[in-house]
This record gives C-alpha cells, structure tokens and sequence, in this order.
DNA sequence: GGAATTTGACCTGT
DNA sequence: ACAGGTCAAATTCC
C-alpha cells in the first residue's frame, strides 16, 4: 500500500532527500581520504563529523514529523510522551532539537544491596513506541530481563554503559508489545549525565575492505560494542538487534537477525529484506537514491 | 583474558 | 503473595 506524502511534508522530504544524498556522497568519499590520510585519521574524521551531522539532520527532521495536530501528520511511529516531557515542551516552543529531548535530571536511588533498591515510581519517564528498534546514540548496557506478567515478550532492562565510570544514572526498558505489525515500546528513566564521546574512525586495515566503522569513542570504551551510534558498514561488527544504525532499517518482522548497513562493500551487503543502500564503486549513486525512495514509499510506517 | 550478556536470586512496592 | 526491578555469578563472545 503506498501512502502518500503530505503536501506540507514536502519540503522536509526535500530535506531528508538532500541530506541523504550528502551524506553518502560523503561516505562514498571515505575509502579515498583514508586511504590518503598515510595513517592519521584527520581528514577521514572531519569528513565522518559530517556525514554523521547530515545524517543527524534527518533523524531531526524525522522527528519534528510526528503525529499530531497542526496538520502534522505522522511518518515516524507513533510517539508517546507525556506532556512534561521536555521533548514535547521544545517542541510546543518551536525550540526542538536531539537535545531538548534528552529526559529530566533525575536519578534513581542507590542501593546497597543486592537487590536492595527503591523503584522508580516517581521517577519521570517517557515512552517511544516504535515499529522498529532504534539507536538512540547511547551506549547502554543490559543488565536485566525478565517475564512480565499477560506479555508474550520479556522485558529487557538497560543501564548507560557510564554507570559505574561517570556516575550517569540513565536507564531505560525495551518490550516488544506487538507482532504483527511489530511494535517495541522503549521507556526510558532518568537523565543522562554522562558526557559525549569523540567521534573516531576505525578501519579495518584491508584495502580490498571498504567498509569503515565510524563511531563515538572514548577512550573510556571498552569494546566495540559501545561504539555506536552510527555505524556506517562494518562487514564484520555484529550489530545487536536493538541498534537500528545509521537510520537504516532491518524490517523483517518474522526474523531476530538484524543487519544494518550501509555498505561501501558489495559482500557486504546482506541478503534478506533489509534495506541497503550501497555505495560501491560499480553502483550508480542514482539508483542508490532511488532505491531509497523506493523504500520509502513502500515502507512510510517505517519512519 | 576481558568485556558483554544471560539468568537466577534477592529485594521492594502494591 | 506476587510482580517488577536490580544485582551479580555464570556463561558466552570476541
């Protein structure tokens, strides 16, 4: 079923178009600049910053088209927020960005115990409802899973990977709470207090291998696995299920496996549904966007 | 071997 | 008493 765009979406579907199609000319650019970068990373990590702040923009521009009143109309999936939240409060003062959306400063208790802890009942939160599993450019940490009571689906619980190193107390709950058509419920807890992480590159050192890894690095990581949230192509990283990278879907909704690229590889690019963009050399860059499209107006509840 | 994930135990709130 | 949230030992992964 095809869904038509909304007229006053337009231009913001223009956006997205042109940031997209910046961004991967961009990372169509980062085998070269690596490979002329004689080791040092410096040029290849301004040009990540930008494919990452392009790519940023059409997560925000994905975000301010929500459901709603003002003849918005919804292309992202259903978004619960209560109405303290300060996601909704920026966006109610025109003053929207990633940023306003971060939760409020509040921590959950300490405990001294095993299992000795108060819950959050008072804690503010606010949920996301999501046909898919996104990366919300955190670094989180399982730490618990456990059968709710009428729910087919455990819930899983995460922790900020920065817990224990920079005291953040942010924690958030993920739940599948539907099958068909699937739908996620993330909750999240607390504030983030933790502070960013500078972006890095990594390669893997193998001329016949494209691929890149861009993430957020610190020096405080502590495996590879913290590093995200955007990952552009890496043949080898598993991706874990939750991360949706770079904006990119895996929309199988009968299959856990989840594979999320954009490939600069053509062996790398998976064979099942999931969307692909490829910027292979041999590709046209053209049917790359039109594939996009194509995407897009195939799958408007993705977004 | 170190880090991440899994899972049973423990604790709190209702 | 029970459901939910967290801890931490055990297990798995890289």
């Amino acid at each position: 079923m095809e869904v038509a765009w909304p007229e006053n979406l337009s231009t913001i579907r223009e956006r997205m178009i042109e940031e997209l199609m910046i961004g991967l000319e961009l990372a169509n650019l980062l085998p070269n600049v690596v490979a002329e970068s004689d080791g040092g990373f410096g040029s290849a990590k301004d040009l990540a910053s930008k494919i990452i702040k392009s790519f940023s923009n059409i997560f925000t521009l994905l975000n301010i088209v929500r459901e709603g009143d003002d003849d918005q109309v919804s292309v992202l999936s259903q978004i619960q927020v209560e109405d303290s939240s300060p996601c909704l409060v920026a966006w109610k003062s025109e003053d929207y960005s990633p940023e306003s959306c971060r939760p409020p400063n509040n921590t959950p208790t300490k405990k001294s115990r095993r299992g000795c802890h108060q819950r959050r009942r008072s804690s503010r939160t606010w949920k996301r409802d999501t046909p898919i599993l996104i990366n919300d450019g955190q670094a989180w940490r399982q730490y618990g899973q456990k059968s709710i009571l009428n729910s087919k689906f455990p819930r899983y619980y995460y922790r900020c990977a920065y817990k224990y190193d920079q005291g953040c107390e942010a924690t958030k709950q993920v739940q599948r709470i539907q099958v068909k058509p699937p739908l996620y419920r993330t909750t999240y807890f607390g504030n983030h207090t933790c502070s960013d992480h500078d972006l890095i590159l990594e390669g893997t050192g193998n001329s016949s291998d494209t691929s890149m890894l861009i993430s957020f690095d610190g020096s405080n990581l502590t495996s590879k696995k913290d590093q995200y949230p955007l990952i552009v192509s890496s043949t080898k990283q598993k991706v874990n299920d939750e991360i949706i990278t770079s904006g990119l879907v895996n929309h199988n909704e009968y299959s856990s496996s989840s594979d999320y690229f954009v490939s600069l590889n053509q062996e790398a690019i998976p064979s099942s549904r999931p969307m692909c963009l490829s910027t292979s050399h041999e590709s046209d860059f053209d049917d790359v966007i039109n594939g996009l499209m194509d995407y897009v107006d195939l799958n408007p509840d993705v977004f």
